[in-house]
DNA sequence: CTGAACATGTAAAAGGTTACATGATTTT
DNA sequence: AAAATCATGTAACCTTTTACATGTTCAG
């Protein structure tokens, strides 16, 4: 069981999918944190469904072509018990910002574009998160019948809020470094 | 030539190390979103030895017991091309935040456990940046003089930013938490 | 003189991506 | 009829971590 097979296990306590659909809404819904390759996915449904976590939701009424998995209880368990046990933490791989560490010889153009491609890649973060993840306007007017959204919702202000605070560094960096090297008041 | 390759280049663009010292140095400055292990930092050490974009800085000086490198002219110009070149997008493997997608159903004790987790790792980070990485107080008073610790006052200022930001939704997490499970004015 | 820190490496395994391979169904 | 999308899988490769293996130097 990797990491990844626990997140597609919890994709399916939210509804019944294929494979081909799992992994379409986990990057939809977190792929900027956790992507899932079809190399990984299939693979992993199997080792899922060979330890009970998971069953064929529909007996075969597709005729084969495709497989509809469920949670099964064993499966609710299980995930139930990974939930409980603590996270490992999380590890980036943030290129863009070890090039910005060593750039102070390379001068402030090519420091203006690594953080330029921050803010791009910030946006689309940012508007895929409202876009995408149900539940975007949560807390407002919200009660205990939409107790099962709050999670997605916490998670979707985790994007934004991390976003707008890339967006923020990057204006700040880049009056940083315009205050620096072309500034008549800094 | 894998990405650690070149951060451990760029590393020796500050100043000559040995292995054990770049090692060290990577993890106290960039360690939380670019970790390098010995597994791999002598094989590509060996590697860009190979490429001529480093070379023993001292001639065997100490009996050859240990290795300083240093950045040849060579390395200086493949570090300059690898800075020019857009960076692969950051990448993210946030346990944490899957868990936290899931838990609707482990209730709010095991939410507000996840938000804690997160809460002690990013005061951890904040602090961690503030205290190793040089030029803490950077652009108060900066100079020309002082052009070469600006990308890295830079990128401690991204770190904080985010440990902010994240502390800060930690904050609301749990607001939001407690004004709907036990709030009496939610 | 003993333990901690310094120093360098290798082998195996884990985890993941990419490319390949195939075919059905739906849309245009 | 062609193109796009749906759907499932495998094989090879890449990167990285972990565990192992070894020896030195310095501080208490």
């Amino acid at each position: 069981m990797t990491p990844t097979g626990w997140t597609v296990l919890g994709f399916l306590s939210f509804q019944p999918r294929n494979g081909y659909q799992l992994r379409q809404a986990v990057q939809r819904s977190v792929g900027h944190y956790w992507g899932v390759s079809y190399g990984q996915l299939y693979p992993q449904l199997k080792l899922l469904a060979e330890n009970g976590f998971i069953a064929p939701a529909e007996p075969e009424g597709d005729g084969g072509r495709q497989t509809v998995w469920r949670l099964t209880e064993t499966g609710a368990e299980a995930l139930a018990g990974w939930l409980a046990t603590p996270a490992e933490p999380a590890q980036r791989r943030d290129e863009g910002l070890v090039k910005l560490l060593f750039s102070d010889h390379a001068g402030p153009a090519v420091m203006r574009r690594l953080i330029e491609e921050r803010r791009v890649e910030a946006r689309a973060r940012r508007t895929r998160a409202e876009e995408t993840i149900p539940g975007a306007h949560w807390p407002e007017g919200a009660e205990k019948s939409t107790e099962t959204a709050m999670a997605a919702w916490l998670v979707r202000a985790h994007t934004v809020a991390m976003a707008d605070a890339e967006l923020a560094w990057c204006d700040q960096a880049e009056a940083t470094i315009a205050e620096h090297f072309d500034g008549q008041d800094g």
